[in-house]
DNA sequence: CAATTTCTGTACGGATCAGTCCATAATGTA
DNA sequence: TACATTATGGACTGATCCGTACAGAAATTG
């Protein structure tokens, strides 16, 4: 029986030569700009600068690799949003806030990734749905307990959370149809209408 | 010179065998349910009955036909909503209708053909970006025109139509990740304070 | 009935697909 | 230095991809 050391020790062999983690990065953005299936192995591997018998070595397969981009592309997200809430001492702000890091305003015509995943394989992917389920359920809690500072309660927040998400999703699908920037963010400033006692700053037109 | 008559006259030739009509609903069915890439040809012609040459001479390429099956849906769901529309003397209620008939309500998991195509393409796909903005646009103006004749002004009527027009999209997204029917229709209710001069009915919890 | 036009089933073509395999190279440990 | 272990490149597999070509069947017209 060879030794096993519970503690992890210094690896053995050669080691890898390229960044798995900035190799996951370049996979997010080629499956972001691509799509899954329209996606090959060639493309990804190629982009990620790494050989086959590597690629699948590092990352198993095609679609896990695409579950880990997700993953990471989600969590990034998930870690912008509550460094901003935390950074926002008013819950108002807060909110706006969460809204222009989801509807990714200054983003280019790619949309979200997440959306992109979830629109074309849900609802076939049953582990894309699993995580999109415990994901959405994640960003969901935080904008509820953001509104809820607001005075508002539990059962509500929720729903308006919900509908503010919803509606931020709509955006990053509507940039795709090409609907341009000042007019999404023209619309998104309606969002206000659905925070809790916030009456819009200016309706005049 | 063969004669060329200007006037359409009947066929000659041995007329084909299916109903065209009926394969590109068939054809909505199977894009709506599959995606775009995850469909093969084969897919296609054996869902809708047809072999691979009278595919090609009736629809001439897959892409074609996504196109067609896009449009056709499109239209269909365009004529839903100006009929409900048109139905409803309250103008909240045909805000609610139409709200009610983009977010499909009564659907399954499959969301939305359009957003589904949009997503996976866009913006990669020109020719779909095209029609995505006439499209958009045109459900925009409906929505817009609604609006207006509950007394909002042109330009904030349409960021308000914009607005509902982006939740109700979210919610078809939001309904693939597998968020129950039960949550998304109160998520819904909250589309109440994007209309112009309504006051959600009960916000009591 | 004959001619003509169109439809339809099948086979084919070149390309690409995701994934595997193996010999070789390169590194850490002893 | 010798060994053990891993990474790497590239060829290879069998399947599947979209689209085309062709030959025979079917139906309308005159």
């Amino acid at each position: 029986m060879p030794k096993k050391p519970a503690i992890a020790s210094a690896p053995v062999g050669r080691p890898r030569g390229f960044d798995a983690d900035l190799a996951l990065r370049i996979a997010v953005d080629v499956f972001w700009q691509q799509g899954y299936e329209a996606t090959s192995l060639d493309d990804l591997s190629q982009a990620m600068g790494l050989s086959r018998s590597s690629f699948y070595a590092c990352f198993g397969s095609k679609h896990a690799l695409l579950m880990a981009a997700v993953r990471r592309y989600a969590d990034d997200r998930y870690a912008t949003l509550a460094e901003r809430v935390a950074a926002c001492a008013d819950p108002r702000e807060a909110v706006r806030a969460m809204l222009a890091v989801i509807a990714n305003v200054h983003g280019g015509s790619r949309g979200c990734l997440f959306v992109n995943a979830v629109a074309e394989l849900a609802p076939g992917d049953a582990e894309l749905v699993a995580f999109a389920r415990v994901y959405t359920a994640r960003v969901g809690e935080l904008m509820t307990a953001t509104l809820c500072r607001l005075g508002c309660a539990r059962g509500e927040a929720s729903d308006r959370a919900g509908a503010l998400m919803a509606l931020v999703m709509g955006v990053t699908t509507l940039r795709k149809t090409g609907v341009p920037s000042a007019q999404l963010a023209a619309l998104l400033t309606q969002a206000d209408h659905l925070i809790p006692n916030l009456v819009p700053a200016t309706d005049s037109r």
